[in-house]
DNA sequence: GATCTTGATGTTACCGCTCACACCATACCG
DNA sequence: CGGTATGGTGTGAGCGGTAACATCAAGATC
């Protein structure tokens, strides 16, 4: 506190260090042992005395002491940490599957480092993996809808944990993948539909570059194929409102079109307004499906039949492949491909064709007692 | 895949080693010069002869080199790492901020560590602050609406960095903040509504516990007050869709609403399905306005009215704060206290009391040319 | 009672990097 | 031509931990 003559400073004064914490041979010190006992307590090793221990972790305390991951990490090769390759994480699916990985990470010890990416480009989810790798992760899971990931992940120095989640099937299986089964969703939906009566299905895809939106597609034309059903052409998309209202626009005026399956709930929303604007009455003259049962679709008009995936226990099944294949250390047992099924949840946004639902000006959603839609 | 009695196994070999790469000795060995010679060309030392450092860069392509991060942070004891307090992460808000902040770290050449909180007690947020601090971040951002969060950084060990994002004004201004001006943001919405003719505004507000919902509460009623008009009583909910439903049934019931102000989008959703089912009409009989403006707020029946907050822009400038702080190494200043003005985005769930705006049944969203709801 | 175990602790050598400093050529200077 | 600056490079220490080994007292074993 007493020369603040910063410049000329006396070098012997240690100028701009940061203010660094108390270290192992502080509380050693302090406790009166050597710094390995500290180490010892602090790793739980059986063979020290009650005594000595309470007195390191008093001092431990004392000292408001906070083990220097880097070094231990410089030491054991092992960080403790995971790389989490993002992208798009603003929506929902994303966000949550992100949210359900870090929780399971924080509760298995491990902590977490987000890398998202502008765009899934080879050479952005390349230098996602590349910064990650200079944290030392221990593995990698990345949030990866497109196949250009999963691919970038084999390029992970060798040794390196890694698992895709949340997008399709990968054509090879080299890297472990963590997924719902689009295609059993789309038949949900699209067979929902069906068995109410309609002739017909037509669907507002997603854009086709995405197998999360091709493996509908396919589920869906393959269910209306089976059941004998005409196929409608599909003008993928993107997975926005937006789009899912400019082609609701167009199947709007087509009179004949009774039902509809949404690659996702935004696009469900996009196209309920264009139905809307359009004077076509939700359920009654046309059904709508959507996919992912995100929070609001409850709350759309009507309230959104849709397929819900789980994106917090995808997230969390992610997490857990990841530390297998950690423990396994690479040796031993072909990559796991967890497939979850998704489910589909009937709410007020489908019916019997050209039949009312008896639900105009009615308050509380229609035929459905106890409350708001509820989702169970 | 030989001896497979584990437990007996042979010490010579080497057992569990993780496979290591190439180390700073390998590439100045191949390049033939010293190890401090490539640590040189790394950290763009000038002087290094051209051909030299062309022989190192060559050699640590060759070997595949990847710095070492943590024996870089060991002895620097910068991380060149930074800490993110997330909650409810799976919400638009908070996940735009999440992205804002981490694409603009990546650009500053800082990695970014990521700690959710299951809630907002002082517990689970010293606890985050913890598990950041070991991995040592050299800054702290915290999504962190309310100000046990705010005043739990204050704990943080003495040299770290860090700036609340996203939340309402802090009480003590010892931590630097960035955040919106909520009650502004509550007066645009307001005096739209009162300037279009509504005698009065309710309002369905979030959490009172929350400063953003009690600033925009405040907001709100000070413009009525100041406006004249009657202030309605309110009750505080959640800021969820339900709640905004549940709410938003009471209000349905009373036929002098003509006009409401909603906490955040979510809940004007839930108003919105509530309004509908009650036969009630927006905008002709009842004006909505939301807060927020998340992407589908567009595609609401009818298009939504709201308060537009620039979460990504918030994430920014938040790390710009920071970085800030890191550079003056606590030195200097005092905490800055950055305040975003948000900006009322006019769509079509309002319009003048009483009176119809000639859109029922007509293609293509009213009186706004130019497509559907369009953002500018 | 000498030897062997075992528990509790200390000593030492690194992990991979950066920093401070030493060193050696040249180049420049009077 | 001796002395000083300066560019290019090497050497050694040490960041804060952990692993392996050394040490040493006390109890178990014969």
């Amino acid at each position: 506190m007493n020369s603040s003559t910063d410049g000329d400073a006396d070098p012997a004064e240690a100028p701009s260090a940061r203010p660094r914490g108390s270290v192992m041979r502080d509380v050693a010190r302090l406790a009166g042992v050597s710094h390995q006992t500290v180490s010892r307590v602090l790793n739980e090793h059986p063979n020290v005395r009650p005594e000595t221990r309470a007195r390191v972790l008093e001092a431990m305390r004392a000292l408001n002491y906070r083990r220097n991951l880097a070094a231990r990490t410089l030491v054991t090769r092992r960080s403790r940490t995971l790389g989490i390759i993002g992208f798009e994480t603003t929506l929902f699916g994303p966000a949550s599957m992100l949210y359900g990985i870090e929780a399971a990470a924080r509760q298995a010890g491990y902590f977490v480092s987000v890398a998202t990416v502008p765009n899934l480009d080879r050479r952005s989810v390349l230098d996602a993996v590349d910064r990650l790798t200079q944290q030392s992760v221990e593995g990698i899971i990345a949030i990866a809808p497109k196949p250009t990931v999963t691919t970038a992940l084999l390029q992970v120095p060798a040794g390196l944990a890694s698992v895709g989640v949340g997008g399709g099937a990968t054509d090879d299986d080299a890297v472990p993948t963590v997924r719902i089964d689009n295609g059993a969703g789309a038949r949900l939906a699209t067979q929902h539909l069906l068995d109410l009566g309609h002739p017909t299905v037509h669907h507002v895809a997603g854009p086709i570059d995405w197998p999360e939106a091709y493996e509908r597609i396919e589920g869906w034309r393959r269910t209306l194929y089976d059941a004998g059903a005409v196929v409608p052409p599909v003008a993928p998309g993107a997975w926005t409102a937006r789009s899912g209202y400019e082609q609701g626009m167009v199947l709007a005026r087509d009179p004949s079109v009774t039902a509809i399956f949404c690659g996702n709930d935004q696009i469900a929303l996009g196209v309920l307004r264009a139905l809307h604007e359009a004077g076509r009455r939700v359920p009654e003259q046309v059904s709508v499906v959507g996919f992912d049962d995100t929070p609001d679709a409850e709350y759309f008009l009507p309230p959104l039949t849709t397929v819900r995936q789980d994106f917090a226990e995808l997230g969390r099944r992610s997490l857990r492949v990841l530390l297998d294949q950690i423990d396994r250390q690479g040796r031993g047992r072909s990559p796991d491909h967890v497939v979850l099924a998704p489910e589909l949840v009937v709410r007020a946004s489908t019916a019997m064709p050209g039949r009312a639902r008896r639900r105009r000006g009615r308050p509380s959603g229609g035929a459905r007692p106890g409350g708001p839609g509820g989702r169970g």
